[in-house]
DNA sequence: CAGCCGAAAACAATCGATTGCCTATACTCC
DNA sequence: GGAGTATAGGCAATCGATTGTTTTCGGCTG
């Protein structure tokens, strides 16, 4: 199908030129002298016959394949496509070039991609799954594998990772409701299969009891995933309860979206009957109806310095800090309100 | 840094084989009968040493490396992820990888890109990219390079592409406005260095003409990029006039966005000043405030169809089609209005 | 018992580039 | 003029797997 192929020593063989001295020209290989007249004849030779190295040879022999990989659980979730550019910007300068795997959510999934990943010896790896066991995660430290966790952390192991304050922005979040008027707030939560789902609820249940709010088992609804769907249907357990939520707060801007929907359908008005507070603060959650107050994180950076952390690795350089995390700020827009004399009644 | 590498020569000398024993097991080649015995040695020698091929050494034996690769202008465009959510399916279940690229709107990014994709030596390109010159592509065919266009085509050639039938979508949301009343109909195009971007202005003038409807040339806004921000900026120019129109046309979701934002600034609400149509119908549009009145495009599909495409030429199979058109419709939500009383005052 | 056959597995070339080492040539210096 | 040396570039091994060809060996036949 595809032409056959122009090698190295057919550029030899134009340039009456040994395939060693076309290796040494095309990769300016200052260690040993060439004569400016047969660096030219190559060069042209190259130019003349379209010459395109072949990266497959030259990583086999080099083992080392200037890529790096990365693993997201779902493409689809507006917050990660920042945190990706971020990550190839930077990989892209110090010129490595990016495989991404979208995982779908799904742990068979992730072990196969990292398996392929492993195989087309990646010099390293970015892990944004959430889903994937720590046993597997530990091989991978065995092996002495260069990765980076990114935005998710493992149990008991300093393996480097980029993380979020999640302690600060949920307190934030839940804060900011109670300092409105809000006593009966309800949680969203995110998989607890998942550390950043574990860590937020606790999270909440901690800054709740550090604000002598009670909070009702029943407004806890822990969704299978972070998806908008999933949240929605998290959501719908808690609002048709006898006594239901003035404020909820999703454990990321997804659930808190799913939230928005199932309130609609139940009738309740955002912010009036209902406050809502997410997580992330995705790109474009500005222009939602109403504009989602949210728990900000620097997803661009995340991605530069979890490259960086990878890469400096990948190249032996010594690690500055093994973990790096994110600072976090509330960014309030239109969908929390105070508590309102229609929503004490109710309540 | 990492563990020396094991390979099928360490297999094969645990086992006691030859090595090429060792990958007509491990391949399941039948063409040579070997004895079960021998075969269950080689496995477990191979899972006890944890052997994982070289998919490097093995791709470039072969001249094959069952991986497709993707350009994308920008996978901050929510219109994306979906697409290549379908085209991750369908490789994978057709046992391929996928090599996403962001090309961030540049062409030197995607040309880098392109000539990354060819020297590792993918099986093929699904090019998403609109910016890339029509030459770029005409090499790729001189060079019986498999590629498919997805969302984009090239003049003049029969280039295997996926594309939108943007005629019927911009028909659909022009006859929309106008049959709401709107007359003063402002455009925000996308950028004319795009297929996409002529094909709809063109589009646009054409659907108006039809309707009589004439087209101010003041309320024509070409954005650079098809961006929120660009979208913004676009819409600012058209805002400004002495006599604003009435409903606005976005060539994307992204732009008809920024149109809103613009919108808003200026003090127009959106559908009662202005109303406003977009195209693409990205994830989550319905929740933005107000929900956009957009054309719809099967994303998750146009994915699938371009994969199928791909690895159908690829494995050399005749190709059914060269060109799949997919359909649209417009999706009325909250954004458009019929023209009021008011406007009419102010018009 | 020689010759033949078939099964099982070894052998060796190959994919394309890189690089340490060696050689050939010319030039310098005494 | 011969030894020494710097310069330019050729040689060949190597990365790890695949596959057409060949070898080996046991068993069977005439």
């Amino acid at each position: 199908m595809t032409e056959p192929r122009i090698t190295i020593i057919d550029v030899a063989r134009a340039a009456s030129v040994h395939p060693s001295t076309v290796s040494r020209v095309l990769n300016r290989r200052a260690e040993l002298s060439l004569l400016p007249e047969t660096r030219q004849r190559v060069i042209t030779a190259a130019r003349r016959l379209g010459y395109r190295p072949s990266a497959l040879a030259r990583s086999l022999r080099l083992q080392r394949t200037f890529t790096l990989g990365m693993l997201v659980p779902n493409i689809d979730n507006p917050f990660f496509p920042p945190i990706i550019k971020g990550v190839e910007d930077t990989a892209h300068a110090r010129g490595y070039n990016l495989v991404l795997c979208n995982t779908e959510d799904s742990s068979e999934r992730e072990d196969a991609y990292l398996r392929v990943l492993r195989e087309r010896q990646v010099d390293g790896i970015l892990i944004a799954s959430s889903f994937m066991a720590d046993a597997t995660i530990a091989e991978l430290g065995r092996d002495r594998f260069p990765f980076v966790l990114v935005n998710r952390g493992t149990r008991g192991s300093d393996d480097l990772a980029v993380l979020v304050d999640n302690e600060k922005g949920v307190a934030a979040a839940l804060d900011h409701l109670v300092d409105l008027g809000h006593r009966r707030i309800g949680i969203v939560a995110g998989p607890q299969t998942t550390m950043t789902g574990r860590q937020r609820l606790t999270a909440a249940r901690v800054t709740l009891r550090a604000r002598a709010v009670k909070l009702d088992p029943a407004l806890v609804s822990v969704a299978e995933a972070f998806s908008q769907e999933a949240g929605y249907r998290a959501a719908r357990r808690l609002l048709v309860g006898v006594e239901p939520p003035t404020a909820v707060f999703g454990a990321n801007d997804l659930l808190a979206i799913g939230v928005l929907r199932a309130a609609r359908e139940a009738g309740l008005e955002c912010p009036a009957d209902l406050s809502l507070v997410g997580f992330n603060d995705m790109p474009l959650t500005e222009f939602f109806g109403p504009p989602l107050t949210t728990v900000h994180v620097p997803q661009r950076e995340m991605g530069v310095r979890a490259a960086d952390l990878l890469i400096a690795q990948i190249e032996g350089k010594p690690a500055a800090t093994r973990r790096v995390t994110m600072d976090v700020h509330l960014v309030v827009r239109g969908s929390t309100a105070a508590l309102s004399r229609s929503q004490q009644k109710t309540a």
